[in-house]
DNA sequence: CGTCTATTTGAATGTACTCAAAAGCGGTGG
DNA sequence: CCACCGCTTTTGAGTACATTCAAATAGACG
């Protein structure tokens, strides 16, 4: 059974025929690694559902610098929402951090889906109310803590992607320089 | 008509008999100023859309300091949205910032409204994806801008804040410190 | 009015950044 | 299979943005 659907069945249940429906609205795409689901410019009007290997969504400033807005192991949704509500090109670039699996569903069609299985309302109304949880717990912590307890959180948190996203990323994550966070680590040791 | 009906009314359309049904799952609630919503330790398993006035979120860390998490003008919703999903004590604070009014709706209030309405998970749905849009824009933008720009953009963003709210909590809703924040605005003129 | 809080200003400090260079590591091709 | 190339990580010195602490001034509210 599709790792999406037992990640929907944790929240709403649907029937068999629900089921088939949904899939009627989702593709599948396989990225290689440094592959992008897109680029800023870029349409930007779909989300993606990891199966497998991990997404980033990040943002170029002017500078130059590339700022990570969110990591994406298996089963988390990844997209620019900024753009897939507004319908404008995308801000925030996607790729794949390493060989990937994921669905794709276009704003287009998840607005259908929606349509015809309103029970899909109540999955993405309880993974948005997760996910900003999150993100307002992200503010505050960039607000409360310095940069050192803000990466000891980020290992608690994420242990699986210290060992396998390199350093710098992590620190793009975490909003600091790679030369500051390989410091802090220097000074834990 | 209730600015709470008008509000969702942007949104989806409800029947007459599904708005007094609505109705049914909320109280009305006053708030002068500097009257807390709940504290830090209270229950927090409530929401609140504010009808007149302001609220704000707020969260004191362990030095003591304050920082805002969310301004919530008239027509805005308002919550600790972590400690309703779990039920744990709040770890927000939210207080009127002025004579306020608003509708409140517990988590039980709000669940059973799903099951009875299920149109109404659209509409949060739709607020939760905006709110979304803008707290990770905020993240983003806390890590790629100077505390000089984010100032301007918050000035632009919430033109009426910055007349009725002490420039104190806008520092801190920066995350920025007060005497800095003074300091910017010294160097403006 | 008088008191309490918010804002301003200044000096010293600290956290994190920039720039530069060296060392480590991984992948790729000969 | 090893050597080389490019990218990541480390280390160091100098700098900048923002904080802390302190004191003076200005404002708001009872």
């Amino acid at each position: 059974m599709s790792a999406l659907l037992q990640h929907i069945a944790q929240y709403v249940s649907l029937t068999p025929v629900e089921q088939q429906a949904f899939l009627g609205y989702v593709s599948q795409l396989k990225l290689k690694k440094k592959a992008f689901l897109y680029k800023e410019g870029d349409s930007g009007d779909k989300s993606a559902f990891v199966i497998s290997g991990c997404l980033r969504a990040y943002s170029i400033d002017k500078n130059g610098v590339e700022h990570i807005l969110q990591f994406a192991p298996a089963n988390w949704w990844i997209t620019d929402m900024h753009s897939l509500l507004s319908g404008r090109p995308a801000k925030l670039n996607i790729d794949a951090l390493e060989d990937s699996e994921v669905y794709v569903m276009t704003r287009q069609q998840q607005e259908a889906m929606f349509d015809a299985i309103p029970k899909m309302e109540r999955y993405f109304r309880v993974l948005l109310e997760k996910s900003l949880v999150a993100n307002r717990q992200r503010v505050l912590d960039n607000m409360e803590l310095p940069a050192r307890e803000r990466y000891f959180n980020f290992c608690k948190t994420y242990p699986g992607l210290i060992h396998s996203v390199p350093q710098k990323q992590i620190a793009s994550y975490l909003g600091i320089t790679p030369e500051f966070l390989s410091k802090l680590r220097a000074e834990v040791k």
